[in-house]
DNA sequence: TGACTTTGGTTTGATATCGAACTAGATAGT
DNA sequence: ACTATCTAGTTCGATATCAAACCAAAGTCA
């Protein structure tokens, strides 16, 4: 019993190294980043700051683009606001929507932030060449396409 | 301002692809698991089931091989105990350890859990070939390991 | 033997996350 | 125009996770 193919053996020991690399690299920045600044909400404010000029953000449209529920982002959104690193507003267009902005304090923390994460994964070199991190990539990214659209 | 070269921009978007899928394929698997079974939960009644015979495993143990804190390994293991999964002895020969042991009813979740989650990467063949999730797994263990040693 | 350090475990407070239930505004179909 | 459905957002309860503070037992060393 537990006749597991091979296939699924190394599904499960790839999740599981994912899994763990998830976790031990989300607490390594949490340690890392600034004025109490989480991954979720480092990962919104590089988000507004890279694609502002994509159309007004909303709650909805962060959530999906992070893959998070609603509700997780409502609850990251809160806490940004009340650093004073985001304001959200009403939508003129649609009542029931919001549009996300940075606010100058956001901008610079965010510069701060990258600027105290970037050298955390200095010393991977040599572990790691970059030829193989972009190697991983297009076989991840289809992976969380997929999850993505079975969910 | 926010120069990051080439390796650092692959590196971040490595670790963010990392991040979705962990979060994607652990919410799946929440879903499927039944006797309102976690991962954190299945892993350790899984791990245990595996690894049986290579000696004593203690909490401190456990939270070794999983990789998170003495803590969160408490938390889990209290879960597991309440809802029968697991037995937690005192340790006769150190008096601050304590070892774990699966009770017969936490080997027949397991065994459940192994059956219903079998099924939920089927049809992601054709998207991902074996080999490839065979040559994902090495270059993802040598990032889990340096990650391990430099926390 | 006695003091210091290490190790095993628990507790606490904060955050992220999920799914589910809910409200309110927008759309579509008849 | 009306109703049914969909979408945006919030709230709730549960779990996982971390770091830090803490206690107790074991080990070290002088």
């Amino acid at each position: 019993m537990n006749k597991l193919s091979r296939r699924e053996q190394a599904l499960f020991l790839l999740l599981n190294e994912i899994g763990i690399i998830s976790q031990l690299s989300g607490a390594r920045l949490d340690r890392m980043l600034p004025h109490g600044l989480t991954v979720a909400q480092f990962g919104v404010l590089n988000h507004l700051v890279r694609l502002e000029d994509q159309g007004d953000w909303s709650p909805a449209r962060l959530a999906a683009a992070f893959q998070v529920t609603k509700g997780t982002m409502t609850s990251t959104l809160q806490r940004l606001e009340t650093k004073g690193f985001i304001a959200v507003h009403r939508n003129p267009s649609d009542g029931r929507a919001k549009i996300v902005t940075l606010t100058r304090a956001g901008r610079e923390a965010r510069e701060a932030a990258m600027n105290a994460a970037s050298p955390g994964l200095g010393d991977l070199e040599g572990v790691l060449s970059s030829e193989e991190v972009e190697a991983l990539i297009p076989a991840l990214q289809k992976l969380r396409i997929w999850l993505d659209m079975h969910r």
